[in-house]
DNA sequence: TGAGGCAGCCAC
DNA sequence: AAACGTGGCTGCCTCA
């Protein structure tokens, strides 16, 4: 047998590679002992990347780990040793994994017998203990999410990331960070080493975080509340959105002759690269154009808010007619625009499939400081939804219909519950829309749609901490207007007014951190305290929607979802029942918080995701469910 | 090669 | 007194 002896913060440990028959009975034998002790057991996976749902992927080892000591199982050399790896994870009674999600999904794909569900009752994750004590990055003064600034934060400052120390071991036999996992010999000892000592810091995490949250009087329901949360939020992973790959080809030859045609214009002016914001600069300059806008570092900026009226044309890209459009401002942002949607979306999504023409996003289910979701690979909660095209591109199952659940104004709401406001909360429960009611108590029965978009740009302001700089620039109302419609706005809504400067008084005594109704601890920066009220608004909407996705499971339409999306919950459901399915949907999510009623809006579209965005005559002419109809 | 900052833009 | 929040992703550019 081979072992590599290694200390961490002071003790030694050992790591074993279980090769031999004998090596592996050896690790069965240990296995029955921890199992027996129920004892902690961090666990990790070593993959051929991180695309556990691509064609090719493979799992190469699966480790386990006490504080001291770790075994690293082969399983990609016989069936023998993926069976020991199995019989580990299926009896462990108590498996500590760092990002569970992830090698939950690896192991329910690769590991024969073992899935997801039956995993889950019995594995702790150390990233949601992790954001739970304090979610921030290192950055921003926290202890970092991952397992190597975890590890550095509550371990050993000289544990070795692992990762990167790898990098250099991949470089030696010709391949790169991302090429190496799968190319590396499984025998590598120093590939071994830290296969193991991943799962040692696991388990050593695991206790640490264990007693931080009882320090932090974290609730252990929150705890429990968030592994169920990360459970739904894998098996929308496990399930993926079948892609329309057809459609999306043809989106990206699209997209690729605008780019190069919007380019090419551009190029007559001198810009060779249109994202290259210097070239733009000077080009437009020698155009004669004059503009005052600067970016953070006072460079001049050739944002989309310089562009769009130097090419006459408003936020919604229609012309204004106020004067004759730069062909270079049109250009450019006609390229970039196209450039960024071929590859960040088109091309991400044709990247991303299976062999089943599906795309995994990854779903985040704790993730910003104020533990909001988020997807990447591909971003699916930023696809453009002014412009239906690139949805288009996603859908449903066959003989599937899409669906899309979204709250009305929650944080409004939320922040209206939470203060507690009467006058709002009263607005609320009479179902008025909360601007006009807003816009008329200012101005009177008589406002005016700008006074409309005044008031809507302060509620704004109030869930996000913008003031009347902020509020003017978006509203583009002078200045007096605006800091008079704020101050009616605090006398009429004091409790909003009152909540916030408690808020921020209470996190100035109190070591600046405010807590959520859930529990949750949001650690402030200093120098804006003012972000508070978000912090709690932001994170109490994100806590509904997370208690809809484990109500909506409870209530056995899991098999529906898809996504989630900030305040939307996207599904699908069989053509036939769609819009019924759709409507529980609306039923379940809809809930009380703090005696504020949740209202919901279900909509049902085609076959496509787009086709939610799409007028009727669209859907008919775009949507291959109603132009079957 | 890779990391990281900056600028820009997509969403809620 | 005033303070716009949370993310992801791409391309350019500089630096090691």
């Amino acid at each position: 047998m081979i072992e590599y002896r290694y200390r961490v913060a002071g003790t030694e440990t050992v790591t074993r590679f279980a090769e031999s028959r004998e090596d592996l009975d050896e690790f069965a034998a240990w296995v029955d002992r921890v199992r027996a002790a129920r004892v902690p057991i961090g666990a990790d996976t070593e993959t051929t990347g991180l695309d556990w749902y691509a064609p090719h992927f493979r799992v190469r080892t699966v480790q386990f780990g006490t504080e001291t000591e770790a075994w690293v199982i082969p399983v990609e050399l016989s069936d023998a040793h993926m069976h020991y790896a199995a019989e580990a994870l299926r009896t462990l009674p108590y498996l500590v994994f760092h990002n569970a999600p992830y090698d939950g999904l690896v192991i329910d794909r690769c590991v024969p017998g073992v899935t997801l569900e039956s995993l889950w009752p019995r594995i702790r994750d150390t990233r949601i203990r992790a954001h739970l004590v304090d979610p921030r990055m290192r950055h921003e003064g926290g202890m970092g999410l991952g397992l190597k600034d975890l590890s550095a934060s509550l371990i050993d400052p000289s544990a070795p990331d692992t990762a990167a120390g790898l990098y250099a071991e991949f470089r030696k036999i010709k391949k790169t960070k991302n090429t190496g996992w799968a190319a590396i010999d499984v025998r590598n000892p120093l590939y071994v080493q830290y296969a193991g000592l991943d799962a040692i810091l696991a388990a050593r995490l695991e206790a640490k975080l264990i007693t931080l949250l009882r320090f932090h009087d974290i609730p252990s329901t929150l705890v429990q509340f968030e592994h169920r949360v990360a459970l739904i939020c894998a098996q929308m992973m496990r399930r993926g959105m079948l892609l329309d790959e057809e459609y999306t080809r043809n989106l990206k030859r699209r997209l690729t002759a605008e780019t190069a045609e919007q380019s090419a214009i551009a190029a007559r002016y001198g810009v060779e690269s249109v994202n290259a914001p210097k070239q733009v600069v000077e080009a437009l300059r020698g155009m004669g154009e004059v503009w005052t806008e600067t970016t953070d570092t006072g460079n001049p900026s050739v944002g989309k808010d310089v562009l769009l009226p130097l090419a006459d044309l408003d936020r919604d890209w229609r012309r204004i007619g106020a004067r004759t459009p730069n062909p270079l401002a049109d250009a450019v942002l006609r390229a970039k625009r196209s450039g960024k949607w071929e590859s960040a979306y088109a091309d991400n999504m044709l990247k991303g499939m299976d062999a089943f023409g599906r795309i995994h996003p990854n779903i985040n289910s704790l993730q910003a400081r104020t533990a909001r979701m988020s997807i990447t690979g591909p971003a699916l909660q930023t696809l453009p939804s002014g412009d239906w095209s690139i949805r288009r591109a996603m859908m449903a199952d066959e003989g599937h219909r899409m669906i899309s659940v979204d709250y009305a104004a929650v944080e409004m709401r939320v922040l209206a519950a939470l203060a507690p406001e009467p006058v709002m909360i009263d607005a609320i429960a009479n179902g008025r829309d909360l601007h006009d009611y807003t816009a008329e108590l200012v101005y009177g029965k008589g406002f005016t749609k700008a006074h409309r978009k005044i008031a809507k740009a302060i509620g704004f302001g109030k869930v996000y901490g913008g003031g009347v700089a902020t509020i003017c620039r978006q509203t583009g109302a002078p200045r007096d207007d605006v800091a008079n419609a704020l101050r009616e706005y605090d006398r009429i809504y004091r409790g909003i007014y009152r909540y916030s400067r408690r808020l921020q008084d209470r996190a100035r005594w109190d070591g600046y951190v405010v807590r959520t109704p859930s529990g949750r601890r949001l650690p402030l920066d200093r120098d804006r305290v003012y972000a508070a009220t978000n912090y709690v608004v932001q994170s109490s909407a994100r806590d509904v929607l997370c208690q809809a996705l484990v109500d909506l499971d409870g209530a056995g339409l899991g098999e529906h979802l898809l996504l989630p999306v900030h305040d939307e919950v996207v599904a699908q459901a069989p053509a036939d029942v769609a819009e019924d399915v759709a409507a529980e949907i609306g039923r379940v999510m809809s809930m009380q918080f703090y005696g504020v009623p949740l209202a919901t809006d279900a909509e049902t579209g085609g076959r496509s995701w787009g086709s939610l965005y799409m007028d009727e005559a669209t859907r008919r002419a775009h949507d291959p469910f109603y132009l079957a109809a």
